[in-house]
RNA sequence: GGGCUUAUAGCUCAGUUGGUUAGAGCGCACCCCUGAUAAGGGUGAGGUCACUAGUUCGAAUCUAGUUAGGCCCA
């Protein structure tokens, strides 16, 4: 007799392949899934369900996916699938991010080495182009992902509809009262009389006048120049042309200053530049007091020119570096000169106009071109004996990339939203509370962030963005009047903001439209910063006026997204949705870190340690990538690495094994309960559900790891170690339809679809695979099917098990054994536990417990050919089997013994009808 | 330089309000099995809890500082 036919063998081409070939096999699970429309499937299925939405944040779309945009769509999907299956509708409208600068000069780049410089409608055009490529392949790449959306009809910033969304997100705020029209310096080129972004400025060699001026002190504000005659400060400038603009002498508030005597003058200066100032100015002084820069705010200074005021601030970026240590502040020249400005209340007086040269309101300088300050403004300075030495000063200057002339900052209108109208930034910190923050760091960062974070200058001078939606009249009062705005907001929708550009006021305001009295009217040149796009998504989205299938009540489940976009989108979402709906617009915001090398570097494309999602998805397959991403710990940044790869390959398949005994077991099964459960299997059921309720608590909880270790442990600990281990011999040698049997193929059944809904969000090309084979699977999708969670009656009972101790004490005694044996092997022959009896020698309790077992189940879980119990001293010993080997299950029992020329057990003689 | 944040075994991570000998999985070493087989099982070795100084009867945990990373600013 041939008997291992007679053995009820694991069918390897009934169970998934042990060889995962994912690269190969995704792809086909991926059509599968789009040929049935999975995503709307799913809506369709929960159609009636409570509803948990993750607003999707925008990607910007001018390169393809990165390792950590990767990252941050598989942990939405974690979230997304999950909740699927915890019982949801989950709807996911994925975005995409158009406008902006870095596409445009991906764009300008290209016309560059054409050698061409397009006109405006070609150059947003091109920019339209560009985006809507990198569109369609970074819907491909997060779809080999395994993410599930609505990737034929995501949200596009540069959709018509939603521009025409983002002008009446505008004219909202405009309705509100929350937007204001002010000055704001910028890198500007009188040259092309342009306005400037940084990455189109160069640092190149510059040869600057640079002056010193003395400035007389009129009021001390708090005594510290206390009978001292003749008191000046001293400042040291390079731009002789931003003197008139001057409105304040900037010191730190940290650092000590002195005041020295020179013949009868007194000069403040920073203590460790006095030396050289006063050397290179040929002065001999004398320290006659040591101040902390701090002393001097509020103090007033008269301007070395006019007959005006100079306040004394304090300011941390002055430096020892160069200069005096006090620093010339003109608000309408300079950033920093900007914000402290905005700090005292001074104005942003601008004395420059768009070509370079200077305005009425620099009085006796008004129309030299700035350049000829150098000697103009020198010139008066010298005159008025407030010049104390100028001299040249190479050093490095910006300058404009496309004509390689130096810019300028310059102050120019702007439009601002304010953080303090209508109470907004009172009322965000009220709603920051509101919000749980995953992790609860993020509290206190946002908090931050909204609390400093100054008004909202929503204006950019640049071609590729949605227009600022306003008219000017002809006396240039701009035209705030909703009625204008929502008839731009109509033309774009219909026509895109390009239309915005190409039409004249006449055709895009209704016939016969006055304003203040006026009927013509030129048009806003400024875009809004892309920030205002993307802070507009929510209402965009889920308010439903752009697509009537993204509606979504308000506020949004869950933002998921880097810890950056705490000062970028979490930041500008929240100004926008609590200026326009009153609240926050999420009730939740989960935040990760960045991803790093293997060694905790940044990823670099010098230091060659970049991983590119999408190499690893053609390579390891997209679950393996996925698997990292649940390995690790995503609030902090993120290794990953090819050695980090590797060792979720490793666990990828063990977890996969798993799944593949399970399902081989049940190639000849029926999913029909049977009446009677053996206590193990009854065992591993309950454990099972302890499992689903474990991992199901900390998806809720977003934490991805502790559910994928749980999953681990319990195939590893639970299953491999003890379970299946345990049930082979029955499995493969008991009578195919016995009860026994079938008592064990129905845990595995019920085992492994826990498994697989548990495994679905992290591994769902995986757990697809599987769930199909699976006997009994009716639904189209493993996704169709919820978390078997034990109820809490169920679960309260479960933990109370007898089973649960019962099996929980044997396994300790199985230790035991398992130990001593090893002990014993290394001074006896025999090797394998299969041909050795152990005795154990217990307390009677214990004993008595473990005679309530059948002898030869302990056999099998200690993996033994038989065990004896006795009473007495606790001990373990061994010794070689006396028993026969049965020729079928090859174990060595008492009952062997010979039947037709052959030997078996009791049992096998059975099973093969002996 | 500022705000927020991280540091526990070779790797990825647990470690509740301070309280026995700091845990898990992987990896590694040795062994077993060869009917889950490019699988499976057993045993074991591995840690000055980044460093320094405090608080405390007692610190991985609390405090201050230092060092090295990260994000956002300046």
């Amino acid at each position: 007799m041939d008997l291992k036919a007679t053995l009820n063998l694991p069918d390897p081409s009934f169970t998934i392949p042990m060889k995962a070939d994912l690269a190969i096999r995704e792809p086909e699970i991926l059509a599968k899934w789009k040929a049935a429309s999975i995503y709307h499937r799913l809506q369709d299925e929960r159609r009636d369900a409570p509803p948990f939405v993750l607003h999707d944040g925008p990607p910007y779309t001018n390169s393809a996916i990165h390792l950590g945009t990767a990252m941050n769509k598989i942990l939405k999907d974690f979230v997304l699938k999950s909740r699927v299956m915890m019982g949801y509708r989950v709807p996911y409208v994925p975005g995409y991010d158009n406008h902006g600068l870095p596409i445009e000069q991906a764009v300008m780049k290209k016309f560059a080495e054409r050698k061409e410089k397009p006109e405006l409608p070609t150059l947003r055009q091109a920019c339209r182009d560009h985006a809507s490529e990198y569109i369609k392949i970074q819907t491909e790449q997060f779809e080999r992902l395994g993410v599930f959306g609505l990737w034929e009809k995501p949200y596009r910033t540069m959709d018509f509809r939603f521009e025409a969304a983002i002008v009446r997100v505008f004219g909202k705020l405009v309705s509100l009262g929350q937007v204001y029209r002010g000055l704001k310096p910028v890198m500007w080129s009188p040259t092309s009389r342009t306005a400037l972004a940084d990455t189109e400025i160069v640092y190149d060699d510059h040869v600057s006048k640079s002056i010193f001026v003395r400035f007389p002190l009129i009021d001390d504000h708090n005594g510290w120049s206390k009978g001292l005659d003749n008191v000046y400060t001293i400042i040291w400038t390079t731009t002789p042309w931003t003197i008139p603009a001057n409105l304040g002498v900037a010191f730190h508030p940290a650092l000590d200053y002195v005041i020295a005597k020179v013949g009868s003058d007194h000069y403040v200066v920073q203590e460790d530049l006095a030396p050289s100032v006063f050397q290179k100015l040929g002065l001999q002084y004398e320290v006659v007091r040591t101040l902390l820069g701090a002393s001097f705010e509020f103090s007033k200074f008269k301007h070395p020119i006019f007959e005006r005021e100079s306040l004394g601030v304090l300011a941390t970026y002055v430096t020892t570096e160069d200069g005096t240590g006090v620093v010339h502040t003109a608000p309408g020249h300079g950033r920093e000169d900007f914000v402290t400005g905005a700090k005292y209340g001074l104005p942003v007086l601008c004395p420059v106009n768009e070509s370079g040269y200077l305005t009425e309101e620099a009085g006796e300088f008004a129309g030299v071109k700035y350049t000829d300050c150098d000697t103009v403004v020198v010139d008066r300075l010298r005159e008025m004996g407030a010049l104390l030495l100028v001299e040249d000063y190479h050093h490095q200057y910006p300058h404009a990339e496309r004509d390689g002339k130096p810019v300028i900052f310059r102050a120019t209108e702007q439009w601002f939203v304010s953080m303090e109208d209508n109470g907004l930034r009172a009322q965000m910190l009220d709603q920051v509370e509101q919000v749980q923050w995953v992790p609860e760091s993020g509290y206190s960062r946002i908090k931050g962030m909204l609390g400093g974070r100054p008004d909202w200058c929503i204006s950019r001078q640049r071609p590729w963005g949605v227009g600022i939606p306003v008219f000017y009249t002809t006396k240039g009062t701009p035209v705030l009047d909703p009625v204008a705005i929502e008839a731009v907001a109509t033309l774009i929708e219909r026509e895109g903001s390009d239309a915005w550009y190409s039409k004249d006021p006449s055709e895009i305001l209704p016939e016969g439209y006055t304003f203040d009295g006026e009927t013509a009217f030129t048009k806003e040149t400024d875009v809004f910063d892309v920030w205002f796009d993307s802070g507009s998504t929510s209402i965009a989205v889920l308010g439903g006026d752009v697509y009537p299938e993204w509606k979504e009540a308000l506020p949004a489940d869950l933002y998921l997204e880097g810890s950056d976009q705490h000062r970028g989108w979490f930041n500008v979402s929240m100004v926008i949705g609590t200026a326009v709906n009153g609240s926050a617009p999420y009730k939740a915001v989960v935040t990760h870190g960045f991803v790093t090398d293997e060694q905790g570097r940044k990823m670099s494309k010098r230091l060659g340690n970049v991983i590119d999602p999408n190499e690893v998805c053609a390579s390891l397959g997209a679950d393996v990538l996925r698997y990292w991403c649940a390995s690790v710990n995503y609030a902090d940044d993120v290794p990953c690495g090819p050695e980090l790869l590797k060792v979720s390959g490793e666990g990828y398949r063990t977890l996969r094994n798993t799944l593949r005994f399970l399902l081989g077991n049940l190639y000849d099964f029926e999913p029909v309960r049977p009446g009677q459960l053996q206590e193990l299997d009854e065992w591993i059921i309950e454990q099972a559900e302890l499992l689903v309720a474990d991992v199901k608590d900390a998806y809720e909880a977003y934490e991805f790891k502790k559910a994928l270790s749980a999953i681990n442990e319990f195939c590893i600990k639970q299953l491999s170690a003890v379970y299946l281990d345990a049930i082979k011999d029955r499995m493969y040698c008991d009578g195919a339809d016995w009860p026994s049997r079938r008592s064990g193929q129905w845990a595995c059944y019920v085992v492994l679809r826990q498994l697989l809904t548990v495994i679905a969000p992290i591994l769902p090309f995986t757990a697809e695979e599987t769930y199909v084979r699976v006997p009994g699977s009716r639904l189209d999708s493993i996704f169709c099917e919820t978390f078997g969670v034990p109820s809490a009656e169920r679960l309260s009972q479960i933990e109370a098990s007898p089973l649960q101790v019962r099996y929980a004490t044997l396994l300790e005694i199985r230790a035991e054994v398992f130990a001593g044996f090893e002990e014993w092997k290394k001074v006896n022959e025999a090797k394998n536990g299969q041909a050795v009896v152990a005795h154990l020698t217990l307390d009677a309790d214990s004993a008595n417990f473990l005679r309530t077992f059948e002898l030869t189940e302990i056999a099998n879980l200690f993996k033994m050919s038989w065990v004896e119990i006795s009473e007495g001293a606790a001990s373990v010993a061994f010794s070689p089997s006396p028993y026969l080997q049965c020729e079928r299950s090859k174990l060595f029992r008492p009952d062997v013994a010979e039947v037709g020329g052959m030997m078996l057990t009791e049992r096998d003689r059975r099973a093969v009808g002996l």
